[in-house]
DNA sequence: TAAATATTTCACAAAATGTTCACTTTTGTG
DNA sequence: CACAAAAGTGAACATTTTGTGAAATATTTA
């Protein structure tokens, strides 16, 4: 069954999910802050978070956002009332769900079954995660790239960058879905910023460039099998 | 932008949604009750139904299940505190959200942004963007023509011009409707300039020159199967 | 806090593409 | 068949796009 990150600071709030959560027949491990639940993410793999808003050391959104770097987890927030500015902002980061507190825990068991049914439809089409086209290997979960063998170091934008083109590869990608699933939906600046990013990515990846097809007119893509 | 269908039966409710829906940029229809919604259904196709749970003649979750039996539009619904069974039962049924009443509608804003998001994704997803005719391969999302199994290179507005015709193969398209569409509203040339880009776009193409047909007077249509 | 790394912006040249225009060819019509 | 209007075409010229090195900022690490 799912396993669920249960992520607040507040210790009678995560007792009170585990027990319904469990009744329901899920998995359950606790974190009592943002950045406890990036380090859990980092070395394990969840089905969906559930996770408070404010929590000290590193709030729901940012632990949010930095999760959704390398892993794509469902995120189920929790937020007291009132915090409505927040709300039209966190669907924006890729909040799946909101729940306001006091919420009733059946009302909560009720979004999590929706969204794990959701994120569950998305999985089916589910992708690989490690990838060689000659000899260039890309570990996306190990965030690693091996250049004939040999361990290539890029800069974390580089391998953000390669993994989404690889991700998304034989796609036609424009410079600006670049910039919104690369950089994210809140970098204002230059599209051309993403051309320099090319050129670093493609001395990285050496004779294995040529992977990297610029579509003029429109963007960049990566080509291979 | 996309266009809502309201559902309730209080004057008052619909009112304040249209405001706050229109004043995102919104289209909105209004409906009195889950029979009429359904009859609007039949005839119109909108993009999101905001639908009470409680109403005269035909109720929320009849009329979502009668719609969804034809159509597949996402519904979030209106529901007043301590109807949680019901809940429960709704997210089967195919609603999307639920929002209870009364609800803030900022908040309300919010998730009909999200669930929209959520659906054109996977409206996305799902169209399909191959095409093969005779020799002649169209990868739109990979921005690769191929002509008798070879790759042809095209320029960016070829592509634009060939995917917009194929996008819409079989329909008769005016300059003026071509210039609007692949070169964008802003453009303020010559309608000429369509046919120098199906001069080269036919060039490009080979023998299957022959799917892209003159319409005297008019303008082109891409004619296949 | 300084040093080391990364990221972003910028400017410029080279290359590719887009637009217009004049001329030719085709088509439809009386 | 002659005519006029519409469409096809090649080439000149204008514009846009991209790759790149280097400078300016920002961020992380020691």
């Amino acid at each position: 069954m799912a396993h669920i990150l249960v992520v607040d600071d507040e210790m009678n709030i995560r007792k009170v999910v585990r027990e319904y959560a469990e009744f329901e027949g899920y998995e359950v491990t606790e974190a009592e802050n943002g950045m406890e639940a990036v380090n859990l993410c980092h070395e394990n793999t969840y089905d969906l978070i559930i996770m408070d808003v404010m929590m000290p050391r590193l709030d729901g959104y940012s632990a949010c956002k930095e999760i959704h770097k390398t892993k794509q987890i469902p995120v189920i927030m929790l937020s007291a009332r009132g915090e409505e500015y927040d709300k039209l902002f966190g669907f924006e980061i890729g909040v799946d769900d909101y729940v306001v507190k006091p919420f009733s825990p059946k009302e909560l068991m009720a979004r999590v079954k929706a969204v794990l049914k959701r994120s569950k439809s998305d999985a089916d089409s589910a992708k690989p995660d490690r990838y060689a086209f000659e000899g260039l290997e890309v570990d996306i979960s190990g965030r690693e790239v091996y250049v004939n063998g040999q361990k290539a170091s890029m800069t974390p934008k580089e391998y953000d960058l390669l993994f989404y083109l690889v991700r998304n590869k034989n796609i036609a990608l424009s410079r600006d879905k670049l910039l919104e699933e690369v950089w994210g939906y809140d970098f204002f600046g230059d599209d051309r910023t993403v051309d320099t990013h090319i050129k670093m990515l493609r001395n990285s990846l050496g004779e294995y460039r040529k992977f990297i097809v610029t579509l003029r007119g429109m963007g960049y893509k990566f080509e291979a099998n």
